[in-house]
DNA sequence: TATGAATGAGTGTTCATTCAT
DNA sequence: AATGAATGAACACTCATTCAT
């Protein structure tokens, strides 16, 4: 019985990340469950049996997609070091999480599309980036108490770090000549504060 | 002679606006004929007298939106004023456009998630954003020669503000509390260079 | 006014002749109205000045059909000369006329293949033929009287006479090759009886 | 495993064949798949999964009646026996495997008006024809040399002999009172040649 | 009379989903 | 659980016909 259940669960895993792939190449809305059951060298109907809907696939493959940034969201707010040190860590998590799976990456470009679908959209992203948002901003605010600069409203400079970052990789996702690992030290150096002069002592002394 | 209700390129661009509408509203994928049409206030059929087909429509909204950033970015770059100056145009003059014709900013969604259409995609996206980012690069050059510290390398500079001009309207897209005339002034603190030392006299003598 | 009259029926007889050209080139059910009124130089409604349908112009394509036939039939029938002279005459006067117009010939092809439409058929191609087999077949018999052997029953000798002249010219239809004006004196030579002994001296006297 | 209802090849032949029974009494033009689907119990969409498109259908259909033409061609001119005698096959078999098979014989009517579609004509029935005729006319000179008078060129005849074949073909589709059956022995006395004298002994001895 | 824009019913085809095996 | 044949609703597109000008 337990050996089912697992595997149950890995060939769940499969067809879904099956989908995954095959939304990346061809765009959630060009994507058969024909083409999706074949990548995952299952028959057509028995995606069915793990998955309600063709939409529903794009649900889960959402879900993922917040999944692993709360997990990078988290693991940076919670993390040690200053505020800035762990926004720096925030900023290099997010991309490197988007880098190390591209095809969850490009699906976001229908996720971002399906964001007009209303109630049934796969995914509350409006909220997701609003929690992604306040909690850079929270991070700014500590960072500027912490002795860094901050020149902007911190509710503003969060939006724009989130759409910088977001830019930036919609940038790759539409061409691929555009390497988002070589953006990440941009990003940083232009969008975070200046380390507070007081946070390492001087080594020159 | 007269026609019935307007000339031809009038009634064009009607349907064609209403397109728009129901393309930001719903979805590329999500809009029928159907629905264009009675948006538009005629048959069905009619829509296929200005039109070859739902993918054209698509396409035309695409030039409509290249033609006009297109033309943002020649009026800023053609304009009088130092590079900084001009930069600056830019990116309001780009958030203006958007925000100005918000349906047709909402097509983006659909336009990005297009570019994996591969050649019969709507419009070379990939393109667009290489001239965009190499004008802007240009600038960036353009001013850091002009006495604008410039800490980084121009083209990713360039990528890193494109990436956030565009991020701030998906945002904005996906959330319509996000507010992008109110990011235009962080956009430009955080990533334009600052003005060059000799615009302003030295306050410290 | 009677000019206008006479303009109206010319008119009506264009539109018909660039139909008849247009169905003999795609055949009735790829030709759209678009192109006969193009093919006639008039714009699309017009045509329905002239007729009620797109079906009408194909009933009275099949008319002008079988007005020909009708007189090729009456000419030989009512003409001079014996009956196998008549008969010669008709044979000949079939193709001759078929070829002279060989667009109003290919719409045959969709006139047998409207035979199947019932009653609304175009024409009433079965009574046609089978007028046509009758008096061919009272020629035959007036013939066997006239002394002319007959070797087989005078009306199934008349159906297959009929469907020689018919088949050879289906064969030019489908294939243009085929040169029905050559084929005539071997239809006659197979298939009309031979002259009456008696109407030729017998020369090896 | 077990088929629901009929292995695929069988379900394959048996939209076929409803299709065929459709056309023959609608005529292709007229002919919807939901006709045909309807006709062969099944769902719209199952006619799409034997058959890629309704002209398909068509094409099949007229390849079946190829098939079975070349199957008569090759066993009367493979047969045994005289040149005459084989020719009297031929005839016989053709007119045999037509009104055998009804069907499939009015859906001719459509073929040949599908003749006019170019390069996408459901069969190069021009070919067919050809190749036809060859065959008759090598079998007539065969015939002549076996003794058999012959009076025409020996193509000619074959193109006569072929149309009236055809051509009676035609009337019986055309008009139902036509029997094809009792036309085969006037066919034969009139348009085959007569038996070599020496196959019977001279009854004026 | 002539035009051609407008109409909308009609149809081939697709494809998500179901279900008998 | 797995299959894949079957289903039928949905939709893009066509085109004969109408009608305002």
């Amino acid at each position: 019985m337990k050996p089912r259940r697992a595997d149950r669960r890995t060939r769940r895993e499969e067809i879904l990340a099956a989908a995954i792939r095959v939304f990346a190449r061809r765009g959630y809305a060009a994507s058969r469950i024909d083409d999706i059951a074949q990548e995952a060298g299952v028959a057509k109907g028995s995606v069915y049996l793990y998955f309600d809907s063709r939409e529903q696939l794009l649900h889960v493959a959402a879900e993922a997609f917040t999944a692993r940034s709360a997990a990078v969201l988290a693991e940076a707010a919670a993390g040690r070091g200053g505020a800035r040190e762990r926004l720096e860590r925030l900023v290099r998590g997010v991309v490197a999480m988007l880098t190390a799976e591209p095809d969850l990456a490009r699906v976001l470009l229908d996720l971002w599309a399906a964001s007009r679908w209303g109630p049934q959209s796969p995914l509350d992203l409006a909220a997701t980036y609003r929690e992604y948002r306040a909690a850079i901003a929270a991070l700014l605010e500590e960072a500027t108490a912490q002795g860094c600069p901050g020149a902007v409203d911190a509710h503003a400079h969060a939006t724009v770090l989130v759409g910088a970052i977001e830019g930036c990789v919609l940038q790759w996702l539409i061409d691929p000549e555009v390497d988002p690992a070589a953006l990440v030290d941009p990003l940083v150096r232009l969008l975070l504060p200046e380390p507070a002069p007081t946070t390492r002592p001087d080594p020159s002394r």
